[in-house]
DNA sequence: GTCGGCAGAAGTGTATACACTTTTTAAATT
DNA sequence: AATTTAAAAAGTGTATACACTTCTGCCGAC
């Protein structure tokens, strides 16, 4: 089956509703869609089933697809899912940590660094939420990072939503003392600070919105 | 956007799969099953695609649709991750049990014995893999639920590949035991026999292949 | 006898057509 | 003026058509 072309108009409206071109609850009308990106409605569905899937719109039947909305509640359910599962994460980490992997986490934190300085909203969501992801896959376990990449995409939306620039270099400077802890090979404190690191950000979400478009063309051009 | 027909159709193929009338690797071709299920290969193609994100089936462009074969590697990954969420949701659900939930639990396990009883093997798969989404959802996280769920439906394929009649005996005596060990509040136990439960299952998967049907109606009907 | 290649068949990928549902608009009634 | 209703517009749901790719089987070359 055929996913190159369905897969950019993916990427393109993730980008558009991550950055907040597209507010949520904005309606998104697939003939509308279908003109943008130059196909027909059949792909644009593709799309909007597999953004559905990831929970970053909502599809109600016969209404068509909304921009998702995902309540502080369930973000604070996913933050529990996460603190579980990054746990007992870290701890696995530390015991089979190379100087190789903490070289990658090393060097992913300094990247991040680099997006928080330059305020690059977007960027730094995805590089601090990739973080968590990089550890998952230097794991070897393939799973647990497409699992833990999946939690962090969902709510994505929340945290940009909701995050400050001064709670991102926060973030970053936790993933550094965690890099510390992983490299000590210091169990505990790797798996407290992890645990308190994702407090921090669940804690860190304010409710203030920005203004948005609703315009399609205007927001994914 | 219309689920209905399309959920049917998913839901009778995740049947057929499960319950290995057809067989990891067999063709499904959408022509064929839009002739079975009597509706065009535009619903086929929809369900064909949401299987794929649950891995029951893989899609290879311009080739098709095959019944997923997950390696034992996967699943080996699978239950690592099962193993760093259950231990910590075992935790959680003691600190708030209640009676009321445990009551549940209890019932759960008698149904889980009927099944393996009878030796009705679908049944009891889903019952077994039931127990652990259960207990997420009595927790009130709906997302750990449905996270559970797609992790054990991903390797509900393995375990009814190569789980024996006995291990699934042994399976539901171990949730008998962990129930016990949540009504007392015993969070180490309860946490100790989750985890060895988990690597029992995964001890268990051995190797023996049944014979599969490649036709679809036959499977299907 | 085996290998390569070339129709023809079968199957997937995308666009379009059309039925049916929801939303909008505007007129008519109270 | 507010409310109801009806018709039109817009939009979604499904089927079908057609282009293009992959598979199959047969023929000829070696």
């Amino acid at each position: 089956m055929e996913t190159s072309t369905t897969s950019f108009i993916v990427k393109a409206l993730t980008r558009a509703i991550v950055e907040h071109r597209l507010q949520p609850g904005a309606k998104l009308a697939e003939q509308k869609l279908a003109d943008h990106f130059g196909v027909s409605r059949t792909l644009v569905r593709q799309a909007l089933f597999q953004l559905s899937q990831n929970r970053l719109i909502r599809l109600e039947p016969a209404r068509g697809a909304f921009v998702a909305a995902p309540s502080v509640a369930e973000a604070k359910q996913v933050f529990a899912v996460r603190r579980m599962l990054e746990a007992e994460m870290t701890r696995a980490f530390v015991r089979d940590v190379t100087p190789a992997k903490i070289r990658a986490l090393k060097e992913h934190v300094a990247q991040e660094k680099a997006a928080v300085e330059q305020e690059d909203v977007a960027g730094r969501t995805a590089l601090l939420g990739d973080f968590h992801v990089r550890m998952a896959a230097l794991m070897g376990n393939q799973v647990l990072a497409q699992i833990l990449g999946e939690l962090i995409s969902r709510c994505a939306l929340i945290t940009l939503m909701y995050q400050s620039t001064s709670a991102a270099e926060h973030s970053n400077d936790e993933h550094v003392e965690i890099a510390r802890a992983l490299a000590a090979r210091d169990e505990e404190r790797a798996v407290r600070l992890m645990n308190d690191h994702l407090l921090h950000v669940e804690e860190n979400l304010t409710f203030d919105r920005k203004v948005p478009t609703n315009d399609i063309s205007m927001a994914l051009s």
